[in-house]
DNA sequence: TTGTAAGCGTTATCAC
DNA sequence: GTGATAACGCTTACAA
């Protein structure tokens, strides 16, 4: 594959030359430059990356270290990598595994500096060990954003799930339902402060629809179906956790009768691909997967200059009610 | 960060040894062994790959080349990067898009050739348009191996869609369902084919509910369930071109209170996570991702140490029949 | 306006 | 067994 020296070769001139014609960056004769291009192009020249980024003791790079192929994380770094793109920086996604263990971890982390990087961007680590990271990267001089951690941190993006549950409670009320249920683990927070919040507000008592007991999603909303059909009053409105808990409660309601929207309204969470398909078609809190995209590579481009820059202020956006047929 | 120089001069010894000691590869006394590998570790060293690369003149990177960030797809790469990694390849996305021009198109190609990859999974482009790729790849002697082509073509992976849908119908049959029709536009060959040989070899006559005119796969079943009411009689199973369209069918059946499976039997085909989810769980056919993953990395595998090795046969994966209640 | 040459961190060829 | 040393393809200080 055709290099410098070949062009340099070909049209007579140095090596520093046709570095100065290429990049533009110093003076070359007009002529020169022309010859220089021209025989460029003829060769169908590459620039090697390698030897730029070890030459220039940097890479062009951002390594997106994720913990599942989850389409809203897919969602996310797309938009991500077609922000960066203009920049001249590509994505390359480092995968670790869920259940991995802590050693696992920690040689995903060698792994991904070892890359060196021209930025990080982590979604939130399981097990929550995210000072190593973070603590590694400062080290190294490399820039690394967090995406989504459950707490508010510097250099962070997250999502305001508490203001989407809030909000869409709020929607279900307006929309005349009154004994609004939530439906998930008592583990998650964030959620059930912002239904907890709504209730309030609204001057009325929680209704839970608690399956902490349940591990699995799929199933946590059939068993919840079941309690639905033995309380009295019941529920006219629930808030799921998540729209695959949502999706398996409609199973559930479906099984036993109860209409949705007419005897019970449901709102899911996420809004991914299964939901405008359910049916009904599921009412859902939108997370705001394009925004974070965009926002994380905001703050990388930001910086990326000079990591010393310190970004205390995480961010926080809003999701966005879908509404469908559900409620 | 240190390098060879630093545990050399830390360990008193010349950088080649250092080399031969870390790579184990040629003579090092046991005394001198100890002493680098101590070194190296109290330095935290870590190799540069980009050094490595452009010494050795090859990367170590597999480049896969995606247009989309489709679930499906994904499964897929998750299992192809599992495979490599103990070969010490790492995997880079390189996301296209879908609806990009040819020159986009072209871009692409130049990034990912610039990459130098040790080998690239191609996603069959949209617009069809592989040749300029394998082409292109070979000249640079990169492997390069095609990942579900529409026909059958040297080094590439590919589904039976035919034998898929051929199963499915016959499972149907199997069922007592008489009257089996094929939701689907007149389009996708491969499918359809699949019906055609198990409804012929059945001895029965092919009904369509074809909806070539609808363009959005999310409304296609809603359509084709108003064809289904308007049947008479109506066929009592459905095979879907894709699990989005047989959800899609699902709602518009549910509308009309057509009983699922009661009425009439449904089956998908992709086995995406919204069909577990769907009211009732459909039955699909299930296409195996994990298969080609790794049968992507091993052929990968096989071409990388001589890429002059030709697969001049590709790979053709069965698929699963996965039951569940719509059926 | 252009050229020379050093060096980025490895690997690999030789000589000792 | 070990150590100089020359590449790999690029960028860039310094000379001319």
């Amino acid at each position: 594959m055709a290099g410098l020296k070949d062009i340099a070769a070909a049209s007579g001139v140095s090596v520093r030359t046709v570095n100065r014609a290429l990049k533009g960056n110093g003076y070359v004769g007009k002529d020169t430059r022309d010859r220089v291009l021209r025989a460029a192009r003829e060769l169908g020249y590459r620039p090697n990356r390698l030897a730029r980024s070890l030459r220039m003791r940097r890479s062009f790079e951002v390594a997106v270290v994720a913990w599942s192929t989850d389409e809203l994380h897919m969602a996310r770094i797309a938009v991500l990598e077609q922000r960066l793109r203009p920049a001249e920086l590509s994505v390359t996604v480092l995968l670790g595994s869920r259940h991995g263990s802590t050693g696992d971890q920690q040689g995903l982390l060698g792994e991904t500096l070892a890359r060196r990087p021209a930025g990080v961007a982590l979604f939130f680590p399981p097990g929550g060990d995210v000072d190593r990271w973070v603590e590694s990267c400062q080290q190294q001089g490399i820039p690394c954003v967090l995406i989504d951690p459950p707490e508010k941190m510097p250099a962070s993006v997250r999502i305001d799930r508490q203001q989407g549950v809030y909000e869409a409670v709020l929607y279900l009320a307006q929309r005349g339902r009154s004994r609004i249920a939530y439906l998930g683990g008592q583990k998650d927070t964030t959620r059930l402060e912002g239904y907890h919040r709504a209730m309030s507000e609204l001057g009325r008592e929680p209704i839970y629809l608690d399956v902490t007991s349940v591990s699995d999603q799929t199933q946590a909303g059939r068993y919840a179906a079941e309690l639905f059909l033995e309380m009295s009053p019941r529920p006219d409105g629930i808030q799921a956790y998540s729209d695959v808990m949502a999706m398996s409660l409609l199973a559930g309601l479906h099984e036993h009768a109860v209409r949705v929207p007419e005897d019970v309204a449901v709102v899911g969470f996420d809004d991914r691909q299964a939901a405008s398909l359910a049916w009904p078609a599921l009412t859902t809190v939108a997370q705001p997967n394009a925004g974070i995209g965009r926002a994380v590579a905001d703050m990388l481009l930001e910086t990326m200059p000079d990591p010393s820059v310190r970004l205390d202020e995480g961010i926080c956006l809003p999701t966005r009610l879908v509404v469908r047929d559900s409620t």
